[in-house]
DNA sequence: GTGCAAATTGACAGCGCTGTCATTTGTGTC
DNA sequence: GACACAAATGACAGCGCTGTCAATTTGCAC
């Protein structure tokens, strides 16, 4: 039969209530008894049923995970974040529900509301891109459901994590800079993601800050897809005077571009350096394998809901935490010749 | 204030016994009851509170989708599984978790009994290659947790969902050999995979089948990653008499398998066919869009839930469903020249 | 109608835990 | 040692639902 809370107590000679405590980590409690509860609950094997703590409690030890499949051909991302997501969760024995929310349409707040009445998580994790929607966040709060977000467009009032991408990316392209590259592509991803808009504004950073006057032509724009690298990329070599380095706003998208080289017959780094952002497993297994901006998602995902079972946990209110990321000088980058 | 299922109960005029019955879609409930209730129901928007059904009813509605985060780089088909499971679990009202459960080391067992003490799932949905690790599915009979499975590798006392791969592997080499190539090469994956073995024998039945006598040197082993098949595919090329044709037992692998022809200068189809197995996103986005087997992973998934989900509402036994695959003739593969 | 079995409905306790508030124990002061 | 006060612990009800079993209604044969 299952031990239950009640076993526990009698065991360790105290009232339920007591063992409780011990259990929710509250204070008042004196050290030795503490001690003896949490002894006999080792003993027993004690395990407490969520669903009676829940009832009992008035809370779900739930964290729900939303995240857009619609608009996010990286799944190798979304998987990462939520491997993260669920190792902290763990850490602090809450559960972990994965959500799809579809942000075509304009029921997507309806669909919210849903999930939170369906299943009351204790808090949301939002990813990106619906960090962003802003009639979402307003829901959330009118609700008065915490939540935390990972690299949400905007920094004020937000907990969770970020990197900064515009430094990232403007790294990158003066890595170019600095091999001798003068005519530099960006392919850009999907317009309206902050990812984007940052490491667009980190190419024109760099590019301005050597002095060198905007190319229309040089950025094209993509959607984060391999696909659109490729098409993004013969677009590029189609021009009359090509460019020598193509800085690509995701890894997926320079694949892409290195496929659409080699189709053309250009070696890649001897005609033409390519470099990516992310640091997805293909990036290093990519021959040449690829230079590009390691962006840590699993941690991202662990310290994002960290911050956000601070607030749930009533630790904390939680902070939007910065994390650093690294240039990886890989092989697919090379100084002009 | 929450609305409860006495609530319901009293604008109904019934008692809440009764809503329970109707909200369990039990027997013995007369027609029109059933109809005053649901629409009381719907009217007040009631929602029941699964902690409450859970605690009173020996319940969770849970249902744990159990994988191998360690032996699986395909985290595209893991995600496609996983939005099925999703789906079904949606329309039956059941709730969803993820589990990663590394089969290394020889306390898989134990913590498989963790995550049942600590979460108590009503089931559990197998994902490949956990499916087929024998102390596991003892424990889990012992425990009695039903469990579905995704491609199990024994179709004896397995419910869930399964495709005839080796038929499809078989299908797939013969219509490399309908193409007019001899010299067919097979990229395996990872060994004691069920999705290794059969494709590998569905190679070799099409290939005796065609009285062709196996040439060992044409068969070599990879990890089902790009890289692996990046590396199978050199070791390939280097051979005196180069193979006109690769079959590569996934997708990842033969992208690989053209990276690497490409490197060499290789046109593909021209110089060399190449086709996969899966039909992952990517197929379709390479040049030339990769010819190769579609697999319904998201479909798989969600029938897989299914059949669980049948055993765990008492509708019956559940069976272990075939699903169709599909040959996708694209442009990786063409007639010997 | 009457009698009987089957179908339908309801009363009530209790699932395992936590919130509230009362009670007991400990601590420091004079 | 008596007192005031804070800290620690406990008693008890109740969270919202379902299982059990009893009560009532219905359907049917005669």
């Amino acid at each position: 039969m299952r031990v239950r809370l009640e076993d526990v107590a009698r065991r360790a000679g105290v009232s339920p209530k007591t063992v409780s405590r011990v259990l929710n980590d509250e204070a008042n409690v004196t050290d030795a008894t503490r001690q003896r509860v949490t002894a006999a609950m080792e003993a027993m094997d004690y395990r407490p049923l969520s669903s009676a703590r829940s009832l009992a409690g008035n809370r779900s030890f739930l964290v729900a995970m939303l995240y857009d499949n619609n608009d996010n051909p990286a799944s190798t991302y979304l998987a990462e974040i939520q491997d993260g997501v669920l190792e902290a969760c763990d850490a602090h024995r809450y559960n972990m529900m994965v959500r799809p929310l579809r942000m075509r349409g304009d029921d997507f707040v309806r669909r919210l509301d849903a999930v939170i009445s369906d299943h009351h998580p204790d808090g949301i994790v939002l990813t990106p891109p619906i960090t962003d929607y802003a009639p979402l966040l307003k829901r959330l709060r009118e609700r008065q459901v915490p939540f935390a977000s990972v690299s949400p467009m905007s920094r004020v009032d937000n907990i969770g994590v970020a990197m900064d991408e515009q430094l990232a990316a403007r790294t990158m392209v003066e890595h170019l800079l600095s091999l001798g590259h003068r005519r530099i592509a960006h392919v850009s991803g999907i317009a309206d993601h902050g990812a984007s808009r940052w490491r667009l504004a980190g190419y024109r950073e760099a590019m301005a800050g050597a002095g060198l006057a905007e190319d229309p032509k040089l950025v094209v724009q993509g959607a984060f897809t391999f696909a659109s690298g490729v098409t993004a990329a013969r677009q590029l070599f189609a021009l009359k005077k090509r460019p020598t380095a193509v800085f690509a706003a995701n890894d997926d998208m320079a694949s892409g571009v290195m496929w659409a080289a080699n189709e053309r017959g250009l070696k890649v780094p001897q005609d033409l350096s390519v470099c990516g952002f992310d640091d997805i497993p293909l990036a290093s297994q990519l021959w040449p394998a690829l230079t590009t901006i390691r962006q840590p998602s699993r941690e991202m995902g662990k310290v994002a809901a960290l911050q956000l079972l601070e607030v749930l946990r009533g630790r904390g209110n939680g902070q939007l935490v910065e994390i650093p990321f690294s240039l990886e000088i890989r092989n697919s980058t090379a100084r002009l010749s």
